[in-house]
DNA sequence: GATGCATAGTCATGAATATGACTAGTCAGT
DNA sequence: ACTGACTAGTCATATTCATGACTATGCATC
């Protein structure tokens, strides 16, 4: 049980058809975890089943009828009792550690590539975290909002979201430049 | 294809066995990657049959037979074309942000409990790649290493996971702290 | 008036990952 | 003599995740 959890929480702060979650998933997650909408659509479908969350249908005359989910109070005791659950610490997959990992046997020029575009990745994600904190905590600071504001969860996870994309950011570029350095030590030597 | 290159990438730096693969595996990917024996098993299997390791035997007296793989030329060239595909981006996934996400709507205390329990671990990853940073950085500074070492990806790569540990260390403590003011202003006022 | 995009969703299938159990010998301790 | 842990590896199965294709309707745009 994983996604199960994932899906209840974004669910929490607002109603929301498959559809719309599908779009909202992986942002509001701060990229901490992503998921088809097929996946998605099934996951909801066994939600209702199991009578963790409560779906309405809303007919639309302009566009296809839809059905907007809300947690149930059984969902609410379900999420309690996963935070009390031990979970074992993140796992994380990325190819491009992989690549580094192999850097010192491979050609450096696609490596370097491959680490600037991550950066520029990164550094696109750190601006839309970054507006999408200032935009929760409206004009207050963060000190204050944390302390006073409602709904502090989605600020915090993309808090870490943030941090995340900056150690990104900073590796890549590091990571870059270390090896055009050698690169260059090798051409001259 | 994904742990296909992992396997090849753990296995470039020296020859090892399924058996000591499964051991190394998820530390030496610095935490970036990992797969259960299982998984290591069948895939060194494929990436026999497929002519990208080749196995030696080796005949043990006071121990089982075990098999040593070493990447070949085709294991190479097959990495290489890996690194030159584009790849997307990191698929990160993590309970614990789940749980935090959902923080408005659950008890405090189990949450900073488990972020408690999780910047311990964090903190604990943190030493031991500083230990294993400085071992493979022998008498020199960083700078000098990275610049003139041999083997800098190991390197590289577990830079990325002393970073990563760090800002999670960081983040736990930040929104366990946030968490207990919280509460603190709850039961006051 | 045909093309393409957005909404709202379903179905089928394959690949990747996780689980638990199981063989079989060696060695250290009690 | 028995227990448990370590080496070295296999088998079967379940769950999860990813892929591509497919149905409808409405709206704008060229």
């Amino acid at each position: 049980m994983a996604l199960r959890h994932a899906v209840l929480a974004a669910l929490l702060d607002e109603e929301l058809s498959g559809y719309q979650l599908a779009k909202v998933f992986d942002l509001g997650m701060a990229n901490f975890w992503h998921a088809l909408p097929q996946q998605l659509y099934a996951e909801l479908t066994r939600l209702e089943k199991d009578g963790l969350v409560t779906g309405r249908e809303v007919v639309q005359d302009t566009r296809p009828n839809k059905r907007l989910f809300t947690v149930t109070d059984a969902g609410l005791v379900e999420l309690e009792r996963f935070t009390e659950a031990v979970t074992k610490p993140s796992a994380i997959r990325d190819d491009l550690l992989v690549k580094v990992r192999a850097a010192d046997h491979v050609g450096a020029e696609a490596l370097i590539g491959q680490l600037t575009e991550r950066a520029g990745f990164a550094q696109a994600k750190i601006d839309l975290f970054e507006k999408l904190l200032h935009t929760m905590r409206g004009g207050r600071t963060e000190e204050e909002f944390l302390r006073y504001g409602d709904r502090v969860g989605p600020y915090l996870t993309c808090l870490r979201g943030l941090a995340f994309e900056q150690g990104n950011r900073d590796w890549c570029v590091r990571a870059a430049s270390a090896l055009r350095e050698r690169a260059a030590c090798r051409s001259r030597g």
